[in-house]
DNA sequence: CTGAAAGCGCTAACAC
DNA sequence: GTGTTAGCGCTTTCAG
């Protein structure tokens, strides 16, 4: 069934017509008579052509793609993003190549790889690129932004969200609930957003003249922040509070907590994550967070990148747009004190440590 | 910054070679003098050459990609296929170009776009296409599988599980556990999954003499599955069972039921859900689902895809996996009565319809 | 092993 | 408006 491949040659043939009558009849805004354009079409149908947007693209240097990667869609947050941006560059006539980065080193591969398909811009999802990397790119002239992650390199546009801030609010916030062992789930580490947000919590609680009780590493993961959080009630005194760097480990640790410590969210443990995915709203966890606007990120990344490439001299921003607390019910009302009494609170520990 | 682009002829000049020492210094397997590829190699180094990928696919008329078709991100089992599929595709040394269905019409234009980038193989993410679609891609000659969706059209192969029988397991399964009251929650009105999974419904509830309560749409999004959720509780008697054609939706039911109604699942109401995403597992819901071997299919598809590709006479398959049910704690362990009295349960509608 | 030459399928001047 | 011509940057015979 593989068809010879036709080309505009031949439907000029059939059609009486040069080549680059053609040409010009599949170009939106070429002057065709319509009569000719009738004609080209009519052949163009019955030898089922479609220009070949390859030999397109290295006529007229220009892909009309643009790049993205990132490294993992298991976060909601992520996924969301790819498809907000997706279907916008769509809309612009733009195609999207996608790639992830590999979870081993090889991550030069794959820019290598995105320098040859020349793409004309590449958007970076929560991508850590060193300033070699990022040099590399900005040296060829592709525009590039970079969603959620610090580079540190200027040539290079940056959206994300106030980390730092975020990360005192929660400090403060539990601090101010009356909690005082409050402990950290962590996430990938040395990703600008964990050592931003770490930062931020750090001050937060400082302020009020705590130190974290505890940190584990949830690497941003459901079952790394599983693990993390039985590390973290393994030993007494458990924490009363947890601020974690996403709501997908917020929501690890209260499953966790709740089904198998036993232990009641907020009442024992008051929990704050950050993201505000779609699922920390839903009624079974009700998680305190802190927004990222990602839908306005998705867009302002989206548009930045497309002024880049239209116009090549506009200047690389570095955007850093406000989070937003969003008080639920993970996290305690008023100051009191856990329910639970220390005795029953050392029970629960050694029901889980079979 | 934007460097004029460096062509092979810009280092063949430098090397002091002919254009085509260079090209062939690229192609991993050719025979060069070691010599001769050093001292190309050098020269790029120094000229910051890349291969062009666009002239390479126009002249060996091969692009390395592959086109991955969806219509949305929001249910995990789709992200997860996507990046699985995809990290498959980029080590076997392809690029993917992500499309995603428009909401409105449309997707002509869309597989129109996917033939003209001369895509080597189409992967469909529960697209359904008509025969119309279907035929015009197997005319291009471009091979192209459907994952969980079944297409009216021989040329094409399909990967997806067994709906039907998943839908008979979950009917007889509610049916024995004592239900007499059960209803669905529909997926995306006349997908092939949606479909299947109900007609396999109706037919286990009919072998125990029962017949659907009641059918509200839920489009398998978990918005949607909270209104059908209202709708199916408005009125009474409501139902004591329920099945949704995914866990998206069942996830809905349960914390619309949970949060909204007052209801416990599964004392008041058990409820069966499809695909087995990460999520069902997590204690907060544990979900009694029917697991579709998402892994499986998603590396079967891939293959059969990359066969295709490789082979020009390798025939379309269509392979239906089975599913396996998952029993969790979202449906009740044996024949009993809702705690609950009618009376009760009125109030608790009465309750939510504020 | 290497260079010269011939395109891949298309767009973009340039004359007519 | 339309055809003619010259490539885009590369791979691939084909001689040497």
């Amino acid at each position: 069934m593989k068809r010879k491949s036709v080309t505009s040659r031949d439907v000029a043939k059939l059609a009486g017509v040069s080549q680059s009558a053609v040409s010009r009849s599949f170009s939106p805004d070429a002057k065709v008579a319509e009569k000719t354009r009738k004609k080209v079409m009519a052949a163009a149908r019955e030898l089922g052509y479609r220009p070949n947007s390859i030999a397109r693209s290295l006529i007229t240097r220009s892909s009309r793609t643009i790049a993205v990667v990132t490294y993992s869609l298991e976060n909601p947050f992520y996924s969301f993003m790819l498809e907000k941006a997706s279907r916008y560059f769509q809309q612009q006539g733009y195609h999207l190549q996608l790639f992830f980065a590999p979870s081993d080193n090889g991550f030069d591969t794959v820019i290598d790889d995105i320098i040859r398909s020349q793409v004309e811009g590449v958007l970076m999802l929560a991508i850590t690129l060193d300033s070699t990397q990022a040099k590399e790119v900005a040296d060829f002239g592709i525009p590039c932004v970079v969603i959620n992650r610090t580079v540190n390199f200027d040539g290079i546009s940056q959206v994300g969200s106030d980390n730092h801030s975020g990360g005192y609010w929660a400090g403060h916030y539990l601090a101010s609930l009356g909690h005082r062992r409050i402990a950290y789930i962590a996430g990938l580490p040395n990703s600008s957003t964990d050592l931003q947000r770490k930062a931020g919590f750090l001050e937060g609680l400082a302020k009020d003249g705590l130190t974290c009780h505890a940190v584990e590493i949830g690497n941003y993961r459901y079952a790394d922040a599983c693990h993390a959080t039985r590390r973290l009630f393994a030993s007494l005194p458990s924490p009363d509070a947890l601020f974690c760097a996403n709501d997908l480990m917020a929501i690890a640790a209260i499953d966790t907590l709740r089904h198998e410590f036993g232990l009641s969210v907020p009442e024992d443990v008051s929990i704050i994550g950050f993201d505000d995915v779609p699922m920390a709203a839903w009624p079974s966890h009700s998680l305190t967070t802190l927004k990222q606007p990602v839908e306005f990120m998705a867009s302002k990344a989206t548009e930045l990148l497309m002024a880049q490439i239209n116009q090549v001299d506009t200047a690389p921003e570095n955007i850093m747009l406000p989070v937003t607390p969003m008080l639920r019910s993970s996290t305690r009302r008023s100051i009191h004190h856990s329910k639970k009494s220390l005795k029953e609170l050392s029970d629960a520990h050694h029901r889980s440590a079979r």
